[in-house]
Order: C-alpha cells, then structure tokens, then sequence
DNA sequence: CTAAGTGCAAAACTTTTGCAGGCGA
DNA sequence: TCGCCTGCAAAAGTTTTGCACTTAG
C-alpha cells in the first residue's frame, strides 16, 4: 500500500503548497479498494469527513494531480474522466456495458506493437479498454 | 468508396424516413477524407450546403445511425464523441496530443489476447488509442 | 507578509429533451 | 392523413473560470 508521506514531499518539492484539501484528495485514493473514481466520487467520499470542500476545488486538484505525474486520468467510455494512482501497476480494464462494473485486465497490448507500424510516432501513453458484458449481467 | 443509395436502403427498410437532413448527414460521410468527426464537425460541414439544419437533429441521427450499427462512435481522449461508418475497416489511432491529428494505424490488439486473460467476459467491442507526439509535433 | 489556494457563483461546453409545427410515406 | 421528424428553446451533466477572501510557508 502507497504511503501519503512520499506523495505529500512530492508537492513540497515542486514549491506546491499542502493544504489540508490536498491531503484529503490524495488520502482518499489510498483508501480505496476502488482504484479509479471521478472527480464527483471523490469528492462525495472527501465531504463526509471535511465537509467544507468544494467540487471545484477536486477538480483543479486533480487536473494539478495529473500534470504532476502523480494521477492518471482514464477514458472508460462514461462522459466523466476516472482518475487513478500512477503508481498502481499498468493495467487495462473489462467495463461492462450493463453494471458499468470494471475489471483489470494484466495485459497490454503496447508489448506487441512493433516499432514500424508506429514509425516516427513518440509514444507518450495509450489506452485500452474492452466493452461488454461481466459474469454476472451475462446471466 | 462506399455508396449512398444502400445506406438509404436500410432506412427504409428499418421503416426510418428518408428526410434531406439524413441524406445530408449520411453524404457527409462518404465525401470526407477526415475518417472521424465530431457531431460539430458534421454540422458545420452540411450547413454550407443545408443552412437550416440543427445542431439537434445532428445528434439525435448520429445516435439514430450508431444505434443501426452504420456508424461507430469513438472515444479519442478529447471531450467530444466523434463517428466514423462500420463500413470503414477496422483500425486505431496514433493521436497527437499537441496538434490533435490522429493517424490510422492497422494493428488490432484484440488478437493476441488470450481467452483465460478474459476469461467469462464477454467482448462486444474495444477501443485502442495511442497517445504521443506526430512526426511534425517532434520538431 | 504574500503568492498560491479555496469557495462561491457563474460560465462554458457537449449532449439531451419537451414541445409544437412540418413533412415523408 | 398520420406518425415520425425537425427546429427551437430550455435543461442537464460535466468541467472550467473570475473574483475576492483565506491560508500555508
């Protein structure tokens, strides 16, 4: 389990200041089993212990959280953006078209691509996500 | 390049009106070199020639046409859905993320994946995108 | 002390929806 | 003619932004 001490120095390195909204942000992510959250479960989650939070203020903390490096935003096909750890180990995602449930998958595609289909391209990051039914909504 | 007239056939015979608008948007499609465009794309193109057309009927038919399966809808990593027809061959995208081009690249990683990775999902469909700097953007 | 951060409210942006009138079959 | 379709306007859902106040360092 990640620590909130070495992602907290992060922030103090790069001049960011640790307000007791950051902590709670990044605190948040360390408790879950749920790896990856939108800004808005976040936020609910957050509110329950410090109730004075604002949206906007998840919002910009996370998009900071992400240029940082320290947050990944992921595109699960809902209209909102998912966030999660860096630091949790690269993965994809089994998201059912019914429950909306996500899975992780440890497997990714980017070990097979060879270099000329790519050509002068630079990779940066990618992301790969299959559709459709889990198990359970199968039945 | 593919045909307008068996396009119109399905409609018909799905019992859809064939109204000017959906001609309008369903040409659009086939005159393009852009293989993938947002629902303000599309727009902005068929109200040179069809100036009354709204926004709102855009939408409400793209999703009409997704939901036939004559058009697909991508999630390239920007805030907009965009639509390419099924008919086109299936591929992936090299997306710059300074410039926003995106490339096609013929690679699909749904080969290589082993059944027991998945095990009792069940696929309907996938998406794939790689995101980086284009050749142009390196310099 | 002071620049960075926050909360509030309003705006921006994409997409959806209700409704009354229009038009294809 | 009749019911599907359209345009308009308004709403909905997510994310961003301007501003004045607060606070970490």
């Amino acid at each position: 389990m990640q620590e909130l001490q070495p992602l907290i120095q992060q922030l103090k390195e790069k001049g960011i200041k640790v307000t007791p909204q950051r902590q709670a942000i990044l605190s948040s992510f360390l408790g879950t089993t749920n790896k990856h959250r939108s800004a808005e479960d976040i936020h609910l989650e957050i509110v329950k212990s410090f109730p004075t939070i604002s949206l906007d203020t998840v919002y910009r903390n996370l998009g900071m959280l992400r240029d940082l490096g320290i947050l990944r935003e992921l595109n699960l096909g809902e209209r909102r953006v998912h966030y999660e750890l860096t630091s949790h180990s690269h993965h994809h995602h089994l998201i059912c078209t019914r429950c909306g449930d996500a899975q992780e998958i440890q497997y990714c595609p980017l070990q097979f691509l060879e270099q000329d289909k790519v050509n002068k391209f630079k990779i940066q990051s990618h992301s790969f996500e299959i559709f459709g039914l889990c198990e359970k909504c199968t039945k």
